[in-house]
DNA sequence: TCAATATTTAATCAATTTGTTAAATTTTTA
DNA sequence: TAAAAATTTAACAAATTGATTAAATATTGA
């Protein structure tokens, strides 16, 4: 977005650009039953009327908005997952890029999730997109390894899920996490920077030979 | 619940029990923003004003709904988490237990997890409860164990994250999950079935001297 | 410049949705 | 049994909310 670029203030960004980062802000914690398309013009400082006007209606803005965020984390886990790396390696770089990216967008994750499971029409539109996240050479590579005696045979799918769940659901529990553990936002984010670390050693701990 | 003590038929349950089923399956699926009285009462079979004569409100329904479904989860947790038993057979029963209980209700973890993300206010509310999960003892029996020599140096809270995340995650993405893995339904459950066992021996093999 | 186009606003519409009410029916109980 | 209480219904009121419209203002290009 051109104002990650450029930094811009937010005078200097276009009202679509307003309102779409509006609108991401809204819909992240409200999600898209709960959002309000005033609450939207009124994050972005512009008339209600300015949303239709550029989005046409609340499903559109949402697809935008929603489309935007799954493609900002989609192409790096691809990347990472399909590389040419040993597995420990591409275990490691994901869990660090993955960390590092939600830490900027702690809602990204539970908001997925959750448009995901309310709006199940949504999840087909986009797992069509060559930009969804695929595990496909990840999980062959697992086998491999596995008949190398590199690591324990072990499920690769299990494996994917141990490694998705370490790293996403803190992000996707925040709320009951915090609460639970009884901890500050500022521990919190304490507690996922030193993840980046202990979830690599806790997997790679568990399935090396 | 009476119905699940006498396994009556809905035709034999009170209104007020159809009314409650009801809005704890319209409000899984939707959410809180998402629910609608007219649904929930054709979902019970009943006039939409009975909704308002046993619950007075929407919100009031819906914290009826949301503690008695988190009030089913934590006790059980409590008790595992808080008993004498060694930490490898907390974990074991732990992960058997609620992998087995949430199969039977696999729309609570996310519903829980997304109430809980955008209605903070209440989250406030039954973390004062006796009965909400709390860990304490959990996290010095693991520090306990590490001074005993009996697993490796780690984070207590990071453990603890580990062990909600293999189990929860899953079912709390479970739409993303079945649409990234590419899987099914009926394989879903199979996985999780598998999964009862598989992340006992993740934890404990990363854990273990 | 000035006409054409794009942007913005305030007011309002139309549909949806929560909540109420008064009357009818059923159940309880004295 | 019959009065009292609880339950249920249909109709409607009130509020919310996504969307539209027409007029005003600003911007652009010939």
């Amino acid at each position: 977005m051109l104002t990650k670029w450029l930094n811009l203030t937010v005078s200097m960004m276009s009202t679509e650009e307003k309102i779409f980062e509006a609108a991401f802000k809204v819909f992240q914690s409200k999600g898209f039953t709960g959002a309000r398309m005033q609450e939207i013009a009124d994050e972005a400082g512009i008339n209600k009327a300015m949303l239709h006007y550029f989005f046409r209606s609340k499903e559109k803005l949402f697809e935008a908005v929603f489309l935007n965020a799954f493609g900002k984390l989609a192409p790096q886990v691809n990347e990472i997952f399909n590389s040419e790396d040993p597995l420990f390696e591409k275990i490691e770089k994901f869990v660090h890029s993955y960390i590092s990216f939600v830490i900027d967008y702690p809602f990204l994750p539970q908001f997925i999730i959750q448009e995901m499971n309310n709006n199940p029409e949504f999840v087909a539109k986009f797992l069509k997109d060559e930009k969804r996240p695929n595990p496909s050479k990840l999980l062959k590579q697992i086998e491999t390894e596995i008949g190398l005696g590199i690591i324990k045979p072990i499920s690769p799918k299990q494996l994917l899920l141990d490694i998705f769940a370490m790293t996403a659901f803190p992000f996707a529990a925040q709320n009951l996490v915090k609460g639970i553990i009884n901890i500050s936002n500022d521990e919190f984010f304490q507690l996922m920077e030193e993840r980046k670390i202990h979830i690599s050693e806790q997997i790679i701990n568990a399935i090396k030979k």
